[in-house]
DNA sequence: GCCATTGTTGACCAAACGGTCAGGGCCATA
DNA sequence: TATGGCCCTGACCGTTTGGTCAACAATGGC
């Protein structure tokens, strides 16, 4: 069973055109760019499925609803955050590790724009996705890596702030170059930034934030 | 002539029911929680009326197509923004400056939350209704300001910063507590953050921001 | 070659949408 | 009370939308 099972997965894995894997992977990628731009509401399956190359029923065979498939798209965005996330670690020097968070968060939203986008569109919906995720993972996330910014004040290396207030000014501070990206543009002569004003950017952020609450 | 219509402007401002001003408010009102709440695509001329308290085609007989609507939610947002713009002032003093600013920017996070999202929702469409404000208006605040800062700069009152790092840190973390309020809710332990709670943000998040830029 | 499973798709549908319009109400002036 | 200018709205319309479905490949095990 598993093996024969494995052996079928395996064949598709080949050169072969469409196949479950890959066409689920352009629909995510397509439904990623789409649902950015236009919102929840906006987007529309048939601009999915046109963008992804494929038939509209093509995409309803793969994700039943749209609502289904949105969900799918936020799990997406969600895991790759938590990967990020996690490089905010437990390490005695606050400057080092707050660096080393700020310059992945940067990198995230350089590199993957989309999802922060779409995060920020479904918590302005009210996170009627996300809500248990944000009351669990989440939470758990800012518990933990709240004592350990508690601790480093104590140990007098940071100065006293609310955990989540730096949080906060570290989540807008990123996604902002994401979510505004536009804006951006538009008050940098109409030109994106490039990889340069991007790298001065991450590094001015993080030594601003860095002095504001390194003791 | 003018008197006539002036005199006709009066009478309808009394207690009567309906009339022009009090139901393009209404309306406008009304169509501000909706777009934040559902985006533009999102948002449906029949659940403004709603929300109004008036039939759906009395709404298109004060704004004929939902765009001329947004646009006019959009012109309001951007013009109580506006007012809040100015109390970055040109003072002899950035910390006063700064500090009278972010101020300024958390009391309308507090205040008007639906305009920050509505404003986050279009920058993140790709600002097709609002790109020549950010061309002419934006980008003259942006230069003028900038080169107070740079300015305070070059009289070592305040660390070497792009001027634009700086903006966009204080709008994002300002902007921050508006458009994720669901989330603060959320890490709040699902209640919205009190007022004191909200003094207190702003007071730490004016005083981590000078801290990173004080010279 | 046969069959079961999986993938593919044009055509279709009910619901919801933005917008229209004809007909009527209201009120100040004459 | 007749007139003209706003204001109001139920009913309606064409289009778009998410989703369905029946018919039809393609593949792999036997």
């Amino acid at each position: 069973m598993v093996t024969a099972q494995a052996a079928r997965e395996k064949a598709r894995t080949g050169a072969r055109r469409g196949g479950r894997e890959e066409n689920e992977r352009l629909i995510l990628e397509a439904a990623e760019a789409v649902f950015a731009e236009l919102g929840f509401k906006g987007a529309t399956t048939g601009a999915i499925a046109e963008r992804a190359g494929l038939p509209k029923a093509n995409v309803h065979y793969y994700f039943p609803s749209k609502d289904d498939l949105y969900r799918a798209v936020m799990a997406r965005v969600l895991d790759r955050w938590l990967a990020a996330a996690s490089s905010l670690d437990d390490s005695d020097d606050p400057k080092d590790a707050l660096t080393r968070y700020i310059a992945a968060k940067m990198e995230l939203s350089r590199a993957m724009p989309l999802g922060s986008r779409i995060f920020a569109s479904e918590i302005m919906r009210g996170a009627p996705a996300i809500t248990d995720h944000l009351e669990t993972t989440l939470a758990d996330w800012v518990a933990r890596r709240g004592a350990i910014v508690r601790r480093w004040i104590a140990e007098g290396k940071l100065a006293p702030v609310d955990p989540k207030v730096l949080f906060y000014m570290i989540w807008a501070t990123t996604q902002h170059y994401a979510d505004f990206a536009r804006q951006i543009e538009v008050l940098n002569g109409g030109r994106p930034l490039s990889d340069e004003q991007f790298a001065e950017a991450t590094r001015q952020v993080a030594r601003t934030i860095l002095r504001g609450v390194l003791a």
